[in-house]
DNA sequence: CGAATCGGGACCAATTCGGTCCACTTTCCA
DNA sequence: TGGAAAGTGGACCGAATTGGTCCCGATTCG
Protein backbone atom coordinates (compact mmCIF):
# COMPACT_ATOMS: atom_id res chain seq x y z
CA UNK A 1 0.00 0.00 0.00
CA UNK A 2 0.96 3.47 -0.64
CA UNK A 3 0.72 4.55 2.67
CA UNK A 4 2.60 5.29 5.83
CA UNK A 5 1.97 3.43 8.86
CA UNK A 6 -0.18 4.39 11.78
CA UNK A 7 2.93 4.68 14.08
CA UNK A 8 4.46 6.83 11.50
CA UNK A 9 1.00 8.86 11.15
CA UNK A 10 1.37 8.91 15.56
CA UNK A 11 4.75 10.22 15.30
CA UNK A 12 4.06 13.25 13.16
CA UNK A 13 1.36 13.70 15.33
CA UNK A 14 3.05 13.86 18.17
CA UNK A 15 6.30 15.86 16.81
CA UNK A 16 3.67 18.30 15.88
CA UNK A 17 2.62 18.97 19.31
CA UNK A 18 6.48 19.39 20.58
CA UNK A 19 6.71 21.96 17.09
CA UNK A 20 3.60 24.18 18.95
CA UNK A 21 5.52 24.27 22.07
CA UNK A 22 8.76 25.58 20.43
CA UNK A 23 12.26 24.08 21.20
CA UNK A 24 13.70 23.57 24.82
CA UNK A 25 10.39 22.74 25.71
CA UNK A 26 10.43 19.03 27.52
CA UNK A 27 7.82 16.61 26.97
CA UNK A 28 6.97 13.21 28.76
CA UNK A 29 5.67 9.86 27.16
CA UNK A 30 2.48 10.31 29.28
CA UNK A 31 1.62 13.93 28.71
CA UNK A 32 1.74 13.33 25.36
CA UNK A 33 0.27 10.50 25.15
CA UNK A 34 -2.93 12.24 26.79
CA UNK A 35 -2.58 15.15 24.85
CA UNK A 36 -2.22 12.98 21.62
CA UNK A 37 -5.29 10.60 22.74
CA UNK A 38 -2.17 8.13 21.51
CA UNK A 39 -1.96 4.70 24.35
CA UNK A 40 0.92 5.47 26.30
CA UNK A 41 2.85 1.70 25.40
CA UNK A 42 2.70 3.04 21.85
CA UNK A 43 3.32 6.68 22.17
CA UNK A 44 6.09 5.38 24.21
CA UNK A 45 7.40 3.31 22.00
CA UNK A 46 7.40 6.23 18.90
CA UNK A 47 9.08 8.17 21.57
CA UNK A 48 12.23 5.71 22.27
CA UNK A 49 12.59 4.88 18.41
CA UNK A 50 12.68 8.56 17.25
CA UNK A 51 15.10 9.56 19.84
CA UNK A 52 17.11 6.80 18.89
CA UNK A 53 16.93 7.95 15.45
CA UNK A 54 18.21 11.53 16.56
CA UNK A 55 15.21 13.55 16.03
CA UNK A 56 13.98 14.16 19.86
CA UNK A 57 16.73 13.85 22.76
CA UNK A 58 15.96 12.06 25.73
CA UNK A 59 16.73 12.84 29.33
CA UNK A 60 16.15 9.93 32.05
CA UNK A 61 15.22 10.44 35.27
CA UNK A 62 12.10 12.15 37.50
CA UNK A 63 12.32 15.13 35.80
CA UNK A 64 13.09 13.48 32.37
CA UNK A 65 11.23 13.38 28.93
CA UNK A 66 12.03 14.38 25.62
CA UNK A 67 12.62 16.92 23.28
CA UNK A 68 13.21 18.12 19.67
CA UNK A 69 17.01 18.02 18.43
CA UNK A 70 16.50 20.59 16.36
CA UNK A 71 14.44 23.64 15.54
CA UNK A 72 11.10 22.15 14.30
CA UNK A 73 12.14 24.25 10.76
CA UNK A 74 14.77 22.03 10.39
CA UNK A 75 12.96 18.77 10.60
CA UNK A 76 11.53 17.64 7.45
CA UNK A 77 8.36 14.94 7.25
CA UNK A 78 10.33 12.88 5.02
CA UNK A 79 13.22 12.78 7.86
CA UNK A 80 10.46 11.44 10.29
CA UNK A 81 9.04 8.81 7.46
CA UNK A 82 12.62 7.76 6.75
CA UNK A 83 13.22 7.53 11.21
CA UNK A 84 10.39 5.39 11.38
CA UNK A 85 9.78 3.06 8.37
CA UNK A 86 13.68 3.25 6.86
CA UNK A 87 14.40 4.83 3.28
CA UNK A 88 11.84 5.84 1.92
CA UNK A 89 11.80 3.08 -1.53
CA UNK A 90 8.42 3.21 -3.19
CA UNK A 91 8.57 -0.18 -4.90
CA UNK A 92 11.41 -3.03 -4.35
CA UNK A 93 13.88 -2.42 -7.12
CA UNK A 94 14.35 0.94 -5.96
CA UNK A 95 15.53 -0.25 -3.06
CA UNK A 96 17.72 -3.06 -4.34
CA UNK A 97 20.88 -2.48 -5.29
CA UNK A 98 21.77 -1.83 -8.69
CA UNK A 99 22.40 -5.11 -10.52
CA UNK A 100 20.45 -7.07 -8.25
CA UNK A 101 17.70 -7.39 -10.31
CA UNK A 102 17.69 -10.12 -13.26
CA UNK A 103 15.05 -8.05 -15.43
CA UNK A 104 17.56 -4.87 -15.36
CA UNK A 105 19.23 -4.67 -18.52
CA UNK A 106 16.05 -4.95 -20.16
CA UNK A 107 13.77 -3.30 -18.00
CA UNK A 108 13.00 0.68 -18.69
CA UNK A 109 10.44 1.17 -15.49
CA UNK A 110 13.71 0.81 -12.72
CA UNK A 111 15.13 4.13 -13.84
CA UNK A 112 11.77 5.93 -14.23
CA UNK A 113 10.46 4.51 -10.69
CA UNK A 114 13.27 6.15 -8.99
CA UNK A 115 13.12 9.34 -10.39
CA UNK A 116 9.26 8.90 -9.01
CA UNK A 117 10.82 8.03 -5.91
CA UNK A 118 13.00 11.12 -5.75
CA UNK A 119 9.51 13.55 -6.58
CA UNK A 120 7.91 11.57 -4.01
CA UNK A 121 11.13 12.20 -1.44
CA UNK A 122 11.31 15.43 -2.73
CA UNK A 123 7.87 16.47 -1.31
CA UNK A 124 8.11 14.90 2.13
CA UNK A 125 11.21 16.89 2.15
CA UNK A 126 9.94 20.15 1.42
CA UNK A 127 7.29 20.33 4.43
CA UNK A 128 8.68 20.77 8.11
CA UNK A 129 7.02 20.28 11.42
CA UNK A 130 6.31 23.86 11.96
CA UNK A 131 4.59 23.98 8.66
CA UNK A 132 2.57 20.59 10.28
CA UNK A 133 2.09 22.65 13.50
CA UNK A 134 -0.64 24.83 11.85
CA UNK A 135 -3.33 23.93 9.21
CA UNK A 136 -3.10 24.67 5.36
CA UNK A 137 0.49 26.47 5.77
CA UNK A 138 1.82 25.68 2.95
CA UNK A 139 -0.96 25.09 1.04
CA UNK A 140 -0.07 27.44 -2.04
CA UNK A 141 3.22 25.35 -2.60
CA UNK A 142 2.08 22.50 -2.34
CA UNK A 143 -0.70 23.12 -5.59
CA UNK A 144 1.83 24.49 -7.32
CA UNK A 145 3.88 21.08 -6.78
CA UNK A 146 0.82 19.09 -7.74
CA UNK A 147 0.37 21.23 -10.77
CA UNK A 148 3.67 20.69 -11.51
CA UNK A 149 3.74 16.98 -11.52
CA UNK A 150 0.75 17.12 -13.57
CA UNK A 151 2.61 18.59 -16.66
CA UNK A 152 5.28 16.09 -16.57
CA UNK A 153 5.40 14.60 -19.66
CA UNK A 154 8.55 13.64 -22.06
CA UNK A 155 10.48 16.18 -23.42
CA UNK A 156 11.00 15.13 -26.77
CA UNK A 157 8.37 15.12 -29.20
CA UNK A 158 7.50 11.96 -30.48
CA UNK A 159 4.35 11.81 -28.23
CA UNK A 160 2.36 15.06 -27.31
CA UNK A 161 0.85 14.52 -24.25
CA UNK A 162 -3.08 14.76 -24.69
CA UNK A 163 -4.30 14.58 -21.28
CA UNK A 164 -7.85 14.72 -20.19
CA UNK B 1 5.22 0.90 4.46
CA UNK B 2 5.48 3.91 1.47
CA UNK B 3 5.75 1.86 -1.13
CA UNK B 4 3.39 0.23 -3.87
CA UNK B 5 2.08 -3.92 -3.50
CA UNK B 6 4.50 -5.94 -5.50
CA UNK B 7 1.41 -6.76 -7.62
CA UNK B 8 1.27 -3.36 -8.63
CA UNK B 9 4.41 -3.04 -9.94
CA UNK B 10 4.03 -6.31 -11.65
CA UNK B 11 1.13 -4.55 -13.49
CA UNK B 12 3.28 -0.62 -14.40
CA UNK B 13 5.42 -3.75 -15.47
CA UNK B 14 3.11 -5.63 -17.42
CA UNK B 15 1.64 -2.19 -18.86
CA UNK B 16 4.66 -0.86 -20.22
CA UNK B 17 5.12 -4.24 -22.28
CA UNK B 18 1.60 -2.82 -23.72
CA UNK B 19 2.81 0.56 -24.08
CA UNK B 20 6.05 -0.78 -26.02
CA UNK B 21 4.02 -2.78 -28.43
CA UNK B 22 1.26 0.00 -29.41
CA UNK B 23 -2.41 0.11 -28.65
CA UNK B 24 -4.49 -2.53 -30.39
CA UNK B 25 -1.92 -5.33 -29.84
CA UNK B 26 -3.46 -8.50 -28.43
CA UNK B 27 -1.16 -10.00 -26.02
CA UNK B 28 -2.35 -13.18 -23.79
CA UNK B 29 -1.20 -13.97 -20.40
CA UNK B 30 0.78 -16.86 -20.98
CA UNK B 31 3.26 -14.96 -23.10
CA UNK B 32 3.13 -11.94 -21.02
CA UNK B 33 3.86 -13.80 -18.11
CA UNK B 34 6.65 -15.15 -19.91
CA UNK B 35 8.17 -11.59 -21.47
CA UNK B 36 8.12 -10.15 -18.16
CA UNK B 37 9.42 -13.28 -15.80
CA UNK B 38 5.78 -13.33 -13.90
CA UNK B 39 4.44 -16.74 -12.93
CA UNK B 40 1.43 -16.99 -14.78
CA UNK B 41 -0.87 -17.62 -11.98
CA UNK B 42 -0.11 -14.16 -10.76
CA UNK B 43 0.21 -12.13 -14.07
CA UNK B 44 -3.35 -13.58 -15.00
CA UNK B 45 -4.63 -11.98 -11.63
CA UNK B 46 -3.26 -9.08 -12.41
CA UNK B 47 -4.28 -8.33 -15.40
CA UNK B 48 -7.61 -9.77 -14.90
CA UNK B 49 -8.08 -6.79 -12.40
CA UNK B 50 -6.96 -4.16 -14.90
CA UNK B 51 -9.75 -5.32 -17.04
CA UNK B 52 -12.20 -5.48 -14.09
CA UNK B 53 -10.83 -1.97 -13.65
CA UNK B 54 -10.99 -0.58 -17.29
CA UNK B 55 -7.65 -0.24 -18.05
CA UNK B 56 -6.96 -3.07 -19.93
CA UNK B 57 -10.18 -4.91 -22.51
CA UNK B 58 -10.16 -8.56 -22.82
CA UNK B 59 -11.29 -10.69 -25.42
CA UNK B 60 -11.94 -14.04 -24.53
CA UNK B 61 -11.83 -17.22 -26.17
CA UNK B 62 -9.24 -19.33 -28.57
CA UNK B 63 -7.47 -16.40 -30.02
CA UNK B 64 -8.31 -13.74 -27.08
CA UNK B 65 -6.09 -11.90 -24.68
CA UNK B 66 -5.83 -8.22 -23.79
CA UNK B 67 -5.42 -4.88 -25.10
CA UNK B 68 -4.89 -1.48 -23.37
CA UNK B 69 -8.34 0.53 -23.07
CA UNK B 70 -6.71 3.81 -23.62
CA UNK B 71 -3.37 5.17 -26.08
CA UNK B 72 -0.60 4.59 -23.15
CA UNK B 73 -0.23 8.21 -23.05
CA UNK B 74 -3.59 8.97 -21.60
CA UNK B 75 -3.20 6.00 -19.29
CA UNK B 76 -1.00 7.23 -15.77
CA UNK B 77 0.69 5.72 -12.96
CA UNK B 78 -1.70 7.11 -10.75
CA UNK B 79 -4.24 5.75 -12.41
CA UNK B 80 -2.78 1.94 -12.35
CA UNK B 81 -1.73 2.44 -8.91
CA UNK B 82 -5.49 4.01 -8.18
CA UNK B 83 -6.77 0.53 -10.31
CA UNK B 84 -4.96 -2.39 -8.43
CA UNK B 85 -4.88 -0.56 -4.40
CA UNK B 86 -7.70 1.58 -4.81
CA UNK B 87 -7.63 5.58 -3.90
CA UNK B 88 -4.38 7.25 -3.17
CA UNK B 89 -4.43 7.62 0.78
CA UNK B 90 -0.88 8.05 2.23
CA UNK B 91 -2.53 8.26 5.77
CA UNK B 92 -5.68 7.22 7.67
CA UNK B 93 -7.38 10.34 8.34
CA UNK B 94 -6.69 11.04 4.54
CA UNK B 95 -9.41 8.23 3.18
CA UNK B 96 -11.50 8.41 6.19
CA UNK B 97 -14.39 11.07 5.95
CA UNK B 98 -14.00 14.37 7.31
CA UNK B 99 -15.56 14.21 10.94
CA UNK B 100 -14.60 10.82 11.35
CA UNK B 101 -11.78 11.49 13.27
CA UNK B 102 -12.06 12.68 16.60
CA UNK B 103 -8.94 14.44 16.43
CA UNK B 104 -9.79 16.44 13.99
CA UNK B 105 -10.81 19.39 15.75
CA UNK B 106 -7.88 20.56 16.82
CA UNK B 107 -5.67 18.46 14.72
CA UNK B 108 -3.92 20.66 12.77
CA UNK B 109 -1.64 17.58 10.53
CA UNK B 110 -5.34 16.46 8.59
CA UNK B 111 -5.84 19.11 6.57
CA UNK B 112 -1.96 18.98 6.09
CA UNK B 113 -1.49 15.54 5.34
CA UNK B 114 -4.40 15.70 2.81
CA UNK B 115 -2.19 18.91 1.01
CA UNK B 116 0.86 15.96 0.69
CA UNK B 117 -1.35 13.24 -0.26
CA UNK B 118 -2.60 15.63 -3.22
CA UNK B 119 1.47 16.45 -4.04
CA UNK B 120 1.97 12.48 -4.16
CA UNK B 121 -0.64 11.83 -6.36
CA UNK B 122 -0.02 14.48 -8.60
CA UNK B 123 3.30 13.21 -9.29
CA UNK B 124 1.87 9.53 -10.18
CA UNK B 125 -0.81 10.81 -12.49
CA UNK B 126 1.98 12.64 -14.15
CA UNK B 127 3.84 10.10 -15.76
CA UNK B 128 1.92 8.31 -18.37
CA UNK B 129 2.75 4.91 -19.43
CA UNK B 130 4.42 6.07 -22.42
CA UNK B 131 6.93 7.57 -20.61
CA UNK B 132 7.17 4.39 -18.37
CA UNK B 133 8.27 2.45 -21.76
CA UNK B 134 11.69 4.17 -22.11
CA UNK B 135 13.82 5.00 -19.64
CA UNK B 136 14.64 8.22 -18.07
CA UNK B 137 11.65 9.64 -20.41
CA UNK B 138 10.80 12.17 -18.12
CA UNK B 139 13.97 13.04 -16.00
CA UNK B 140 14.25 16.79 -16.67
CA UNK B 141 10.60 17.08 -15.74
CA UNK B 142 10.94 14.95 -12.56
CA UNK B 143 13.94 16.40 -11.14
CA UNK B 144 12.30 20.15 -11.17
CA UNK B 145 9.18 18.63 -9.21
CA UNK B 146 12.01 17.15 -6.68
CA UNK B 147 13.40 20.87 -6.70
CA UNK B 148 10.07 22.54 -6.51
CA UNK B 149 9.06 19.81 -3.41
CA UNK B 150 12.27 21.16 -1.39
CA UNK B 151 11.68 24.27 -2.04
CA UNK B 152 8.30 24.07 -0.57
CA UNK B 153 8.33 26.51 3.09
CA UNK B 154 5.81 28.58 4.71
CA UNK B 155 5.02 31.52 3.27
CA UNK B 156 4.38 33.64 6.00
CA UNK B 157 7.38 35.41 7.95
CA UNK B 158 7.23 34.32 11.35
CA UNK B 159 9.83 31.62 10.85
CA UNK B 160 12.54 31.79 8.06
CA UNK B 161 12.96 28.78 6.26
CA UNK B 162 17.06 27.67 7.05
CA UNK B 163 17.67 24.70 5.65
CA UNK B 164 21.01 22.56 5.26
C1' DC C 1 -16.93 -30.77 -30.15
C1' DG C 2 -12.51 -29.60 -28.09
C1' DA C 3 -8.81 -26.73 -27.14
C1' DA C 4 -7.39 -22.20 -25.72
C1' DT C 5 -8.30 -18.34 -23.14
C1' DC C 6 -10.45 -15.20 -19.83
C1' DG C 7 -13.41 -14.66 -15.16
C1' DG C 8 -14.37 -15.15 -10.46
C1' DG C 9 -13.16 -16.59 -6.41
C1' DA C 10 -11.48 -19.78 -2.66
C1' DC C 11 -7.57 -20.87 -0.26
C1' DC C 12 -3.11 -20.76 2.27
C1' DA C 13 1.65 -19.62 3.86
C1' DA C 14 4.50 -15.83 5.05
C1' DT C 15 5.18 -11.41 6.42
C1' DT C 16 4.10 -7.12 8.51
C1' DC C 17 1.63 -4.19 11.71
C1' DG C 18 -0.34 -2.58 15.95
C1' DG C 19 -0.09 -2.97 20.37
C1' DT C 20 1.07 -4.64 25.16
C1' DC C 21 4.09 -5.91 28.71
C1' DC C 22 8.17 -6.65 31.51
C1' DA C 23 12.74 -6.21 33.52
C1' DC C 24 16.35 -2.88 33.73
C1' DT C 25 18.78 1.80 34.15
C1' DT C 26 19.03 6.56 35.26
C1' DT C 27 17.87 10.62 37.78
C1' DC C 28 15.80 13.49 41.21
C1' DC C 29 14.78 14.76 45.77
C1' DA C 30 12.74 14.27 50.30
C1' DT D 1 20.10 7.05 50.99
C1' DG D 2 16.17 4.99 49.33
C1' DG D 3 12.05 5.35 46.69
C1' DA D 4 9.46 7.23 42.92
C1' DA D 5 9.37 8.81 38.20
C1' DA D 6 10.92 8.44 33.82
C1' DG D 7 13.33 6.48 29.72
C1' DT D 8 15.55 1.69 27.29
C1' DG D 9 15.53 -2.48 25.17
C1' DG D 10 13.38 -6.28 23.71
C1' DA D 11 10.09 -10.19 23.80
C1' DC D 12 5.68 -11.39 22.55
C1' DC D 13 1.12 -12.05 20.31
C1' DG D 14 -3.19 -11.43 17.67
C1' DA D 15 -4.84 -9.40 13.50
C1' DA D 16 -4.44 -7.81 9.04
C1' DT D 17 -2.23 -7.68 4.67
C1' DT D 18 0.31 -9.65 0.95
C1' DG D 19 2.03 -12.93 -2.42
C1' DG D 20 0.94 -16.66 -4.64
C1' DT D 21 -1.52 -20.96 -6.29
C1' DC D 22 -5.33 -23.51 -7.77
C1' DC D 23 -9.89 -24.74 -9.38
C1' DC D 24 -13.98 -24.51 -12.05
C1' DG D 25 -17.14 -22.10 -15.06
C1' DA D 26 -17.87 -19.18 -19.31
C1' DT D 27 -16.49 -17.83 -24.10
C1' DT D 28 -14.74 -18.17 -28.49
C1' DC D 29 -12.42 -20.11 -32.48
C1' DG D 30 -11.72 -23.68 -35.81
Amino acid sequence: MLKITRQTDYGVMILTRFAQEGIGRIHNARDLATETEVPLPTASKILKLLAREGILLSQRGVKGGYRLARPPEEITVGQVVTAMEGPIAITECVESAPGECDKEPWCPVRSNWQLINDAVQGALEGITLASMARPFSFSTNSASVAKEASELEPADSSQTATKT
